[in-house]
DNA sequence: GCTTACATGTAATAGGTTACATGATTCT
DNA sequence: AGAATCATGTAACCTATTACATGTAAGC
């Protein structure tokens, strides 16, 4: 999904600003599988705008930086509805804390662990995150949503939180075959 | 992670040319959380061995596009441990799926729930392929990467299979509150 | 008075994806 | 003989991130 589609999502809840759009984005849910910055955000609204997918109106005109409002045009509810409509593309996932995990055994091992743990802080958070916005209970598939989430953090923080102490003994007993310093 | 690092890590395993690394790469575990093109992938090795980071020999210089095997240095292997320990940036994901899913209000209800089906025919492909390639028994971190893995699919298309009657339920009576066609 | 949040936009850069270009070897 | 796989590389393009540039309003 590109940027502009991305927008077109957000608008399709109610008339925003560039500004609002980011902040909506910077949420759950969207923040769990979209990320996207101003410099993104504000071409693509001009771009709808040319395009006719959005209107725009400036909203406080007396202010330096006037705030713009963009509204879903009936262009742009259709281009939304066919770019949703397409069969979705491959998920893609960059994660840097898992490379770094399969690499484990090049490291000290406190550090893999202490890697671990603050993964497992930056679970709890976002479950949290995602426990605190209930989904309006009128949206069967926000709902739907809103669960597989729970069931995706929960299964993976439960996994991460009992596996760890197996994980520093494998790790402790691969590093010192012999004897080395216990405890540090 | 730039394609630089995933380079180094691929050969820390073993010298390896371009091609190879490339097949490695798309392959579980690094697949699931990766994905690079050869034009990334070439550029890099050849950055990387004018910094010293890999020592690279054509292998079959008879064949016209030769063979080149690219042999990690110990400068390649101290910038890939210190890229290692540093903090992971955050992962990222770009899911269209999860997204169209959350405006699936918008999608006629028979839609939404193909797409579903094709993801659990999806995630149950992924699942056999990661249960099919078996960790070393000598890394703990692969095999604690390998016990992850299944525990994420598996989590999802248990849910997915779970929920999936509950959301065509709701989706049908949201879409037809008083009496449209029952069935097609 | 200072800091944070609001608010928009441009320009430069870096990075990755896609398409192109070429050719050998192995399998059917 | 033809297809698939092996094998490397370049160039164009597209996109996203980052830094820059500007200014207001509200809260501390």
């Amino acid at each position: 999904m590109d940027t502009k589609t991305l927008c077109l999502a957000v608008l399709s809840r109610g008339p925003a600003s560039g500004y609002e759009i980011k902040k909506t984005l910077e949420q759950p849910p969207y923040c769990l599988f979209q990320d996207t910055g101003f410099g993104s955000i504000y071409p693509a609204l001009q771009r709808l705008n040319e395009d006719g997918a959005v209107a725009t109106t400036d909203c406080t005109p007396t202010r330096r930086p006037a705030k713009r409002i963009h509204a879903l045009t009936d262009e742009g509810r259709s281009r939304l509805l066919e770019a949703l409509s397409q069969a979705p593309s491959p998920d893609r996932l960059r994660s840097d804390f898992l490379f770094t995990l399969l690499h484990g055994d090049l490291l000290p091992p406190d550090l893999v662990l202490e890697m671990i743990d603050a993964r497992i802080a930056e679970l709890e958070a976002k479950l949290s995150q995602v426990e605190a916005c209930e989904p309006r209970a009128d949206s069967p598939c926000a709902v739907f949503l809103h669960g597989l989430g729970r069931t995706h953090y929960g299964g993976c923080l439960d996994y991460l939180r009992r596996n760890r102490s197996k994980l520093a003994r494998d790790l402790n007993a691969a590093s010192a075959p012999s004897s080395k310093r216990a405890a540090e």
